[in-house]
RNA sequence: GGGGCCGUAGUCUAGCUUGGACUAGGAUGCAAGCCUGGGGCGCUUGUGAUCUCGGGUUCAAAUCCCGACGGCCCCA
C-alpha cells in the first residue's frame, strides 16, 4: 500500500506549484519572447487536444456545426456595437502596415469574433426557415493585457478559445439556448471532474452588448476564484447593430435573438490545478495522453523474460482500447520511472517483475491515492478498465467535496472579509440587489461579486449585509484571477 | 490610475548594501561511466551564464546612475 501524495506544495504555494509543473512536466513553456504567450509542448498540446475534443463532442451532440472565422477584423466592423466596443478598445491589438504601407483601414485582431461573425450572419440569414444558427470555432484570440499575465490564465493570446455563436427567431428560443449552453457546459465541466458554481453576472460585470451572463466559476487551490465559462444572451443588441433580420411566416421582419458562448485554456489550467498534487498532474482518463504505463521490474538473468512479458501486457492493452506506454529504458531506475509518469498524470501504472511473473500476476497503482494492488494476470484489462472508472469517479468527487468546503456562507461583512482574507473561497451574502450598494460592496471586501446563483431556489431571509435594508437575493463574492 | 521590488547557465538561486581576491559559487537538469534495481539512492567525469538589452560614471561594473524590455507585488 502506498500513500497519498501530499499535496502541502499543491495549498501552500499554488503560484509556484502551477509553474513547476508547466514546465517540468512540461505543458506550457512561458519563455516564449513575448509577453503574455505560451507554447504548447507535444505533451501539452496532446492534453489540450483531449480537452478540446471532449467541447466539441457536447457541442456536436447539441447541433453545433464547427466554423472558421478570419483573425482580421476591419475597425469599422468592430466598433459597430458601442458598448461591446467601447470595452474592447484599450484591450485590442491592430494591424496597422501593410509591409511598410500604412492600411487605410486598419485591422483588429480579434479579441473575440462577435463583430467578424455577425456581418456573415447578415448575410446568410434571411428567412426564419435559416434559423436558428448554432456555430462555433476554436481559435486564438488577442487581447493586450496590461495588468500581470499569468500562463494560462492570463493571456494576450488565448490560443485555445471556443466561441459558439446562435441566432434565433425569438426571445424564447433563444433563452432555451442559453439553457441549453449553461447544460452543454455543465456536462463539459463534469466529464472533465472540474467543479464549478453558475452564476448570473452583475449588470456591471456582463459581457459587453449582453444583456445578461451566465458564468461558471471554479476555486483554484490558492482560494481565487478562476472563471472557466461563460454564456451570453445577446438579445437584438447585435443584430440591431449589425442588421442581421429575417422573413417571418406572415411576411414581416424581425432582427434575430442572439447567444453566444465562449472556452478557453483556463479550463485547462482549471484542470491541472484542481486535481493535481506535490507530485504533479494527476489527469482523467479521458484527457490524459497516456492512460496506462508499464514498468518491468528487470532484475540481473531475467530480463528478457520480464521485458518480453511487458510488450505482452503492453500490447494486450492496447488491443482493449487503452492508450498505453511501456517505459523499457534500461538505464533508467524503476523508481525514476515512477517519478517521471506520475508527474505526467498517466491515471494507472502496471508494474511487473519476477515475483509477479513466477505467480501470474501484475500490480497496479493508481496515481490518485498511489494505492497499489496485485491482480491476476489474466484479467488485467477488466481491472485496469474498472480502476480507471474508479479514478476518475473519485477525483470528480474529491474536486467537487473541495469546492464545496470553499463555499461559505456569511451573515455580516466583517466575517466575509476574514474569510476572503485568510483562505479566500466564495462567500455567500445576502444582498439587496441594488447596483451602487453591490459596487459599494466589492470595494469594502476588496473582492469581486460573481453575481447571483443561477438557477437557485433559495431566498435570502434578512437584511443586506451592506446596506441593511431588505435582502432579495443571495449573492457571490470573491477574490478572483 | 498611483507606489514598490526584481532580472545571474534549461530551471531555482548565492554574490549587489560598502565597485577590485568573481577565473561569477551552489543545487537541480542534461550527457557519459560505474554501482544499483518493487520509490528520484550513491560515486566519478563532463556540459552549460557575452551576469536581460542599450547607454553612462570609473583606472576598474554582475555590483553605482539613466532608459528600454521582461517578471512580480501592493494600494485605489
Amino acid at each position: 500500500m502506498g500513500k497519498a501524495p501530499d499535496r502541502s506544495q499543491w495549498a501552500g504555494n499554488f503560484g509556484e506549484w502551477f509553474h513547476r509543473v508547466l514546465s517540468e512536466v512540461p505543458v506550457y513553456d512561458i519563455r516564449y519572447p513575448v509577453k503574455g504567450t505560451g507554447v504548447w509542448t507535444p505533451y501539452g498540446f496532446k492534453i489540450r487536444k483531449e480537452v478540446t475534443d471532449v467541447i466539441r463532442e457536447e457541442l456536436v451532440k447539441r447541433g453545433h456545426e464547427e466554423v472558421l472565422f478570419p483573425l482580421l477584423i476591419p475597425e469599422y466592423m468592430l466598433k459597430k456595437e458601442a458598448e461591446h466596443i467601447r470595452n474592447f478598445e484599450e484591450q485590442v491589438f491592430w494591424v496597422t502596415h501593410g509591409g511598410t504601407t500604412p492600411l487605410d483601414v486598419k485591422l483588429a485582431l480579434r479579441p473575440t469574433s462577435e463583430t467578424a461573425i455577425y456581418p456573415m450572419f447578415q448575410l446568410w440569414i434571411n428567412a426564419y426557415s435559416d434559423l436558428p444558427v448554432k456555430i462555433f470555432q476554436i481559435v486564438s484570440v488577442f487581447r493586450y493585457e496590461t495588468k500581470a499575465t499569468k500562463p494560462m490564465i492570463r493571456v494576450r493570446e488565448v490560443s485555445t478559445f471556443k466561441e459558439a455563436h446562435t441566432a434565433h427567431a425569438t426571445r424564447e428560443e433563444a433563452e432555451m439556448q442559453v439553457k441549453e449552453g449553461v447544460e452543454i457546459y455543465s456536462r463539459i465541466f463534469e466529464r472533465l471532474g472540474i467543479p464549478f458554481v453558475k452564476s448570473v453576472r452583475p449588470d456591471w460585470d456582463k459581457f459587453p452588448g449582453a444583456e445578461y451572463s451566465v458564468a461558471f466559476d471554479t476555486v483554484m487551490p490558492d482560494g481565487k476564484v478562476l472563471q472557466i465559462g461563460t454564456v451570453h444572451f445577446l438579445g437584438q443588441g447585435f443584430s440591431k447593430a449589425f442588421d442581421i433580420k429575417y422573413m417571418k411566416a406572415d411576411g414581416g421582419y424581425e432582427n434575430v435573438w442572439q447567444t453566444c458562448y465562449g472556452i478557453s485554456e483556463r479550463v485547462i489550467a482549471a484542470l491541472i490545478s484542481v486535481h493535481g498534487d506535490d507530485h504533479g498532474l494527476v489527469l482523467p482518463s479521458r484527457v490524459a495522453p497516456i492512460q496506462v504505463v508499464v514498468i518491468p521490474i528487470v532484475y540481473k538473468g531475467r530480463e528478457d523474460e520480464i521485458l518480453r512479458a511487458c510488450v505482452g501486457v503492453a500490447e494486450e492493452l492496447e488491443k482493449a482500447g487503452f492508450r498505453v506506454k511501456l517505459d523499457d529504458r534500461k538505464e533508467e531506475t524503476p523508481g525514476s520511472k515512477y517519478f517521471t509518469w506520475e508527474l505526467k498524470g498517466v491515471p494507472v501504472r502496471v508494474e511487473l517483475g519476477p515475483r509477479d511473473f513466477d505467480k501470474g500476476t501484475a500490480v497496479l497503482v493508481r496515481r490518485d491515492s498511489l494505492e497499489k494492488v496485485t491482480v491476476e494476470r489474466t484479467s488485467l484489462v477488466e481491472e485496469v478498465k474498472s480502476l480507471l472508472e474508479r479514478i476518475d469517479l473519485d477525483l470528480k468527487e474529491r474536486a467537487k467535496k473541495w469546492l464545496d468546503e470553499q463555499i461559505v456562507k456569511k451573515e455580516d461583512l466583517e466575517d466575509a472579509k476574514k474569510v476572503l482574507e485568510s483562505r479566500g473561497g466564495i462567500v455567500e451574502l445576502n444582498w439587496c440587489g441594488n447596483v451602487g450598494c453591490g459596487q459599494d460592496l466589492e470595494a469594502k471586501l476588496d473582492a469581486r461579486v460573481l453575481g447571483i446563483p443561477y438557477e437557485d431556489s433559495r431566498n435570502p431571509e434578512g437584511s443586506c449585509v451592506n446596506c441593511n435594508s431588505k435582502a432579495n437575493m443571495i449573492i457571490r463574492v470573491a477574490r478572483s484571477y
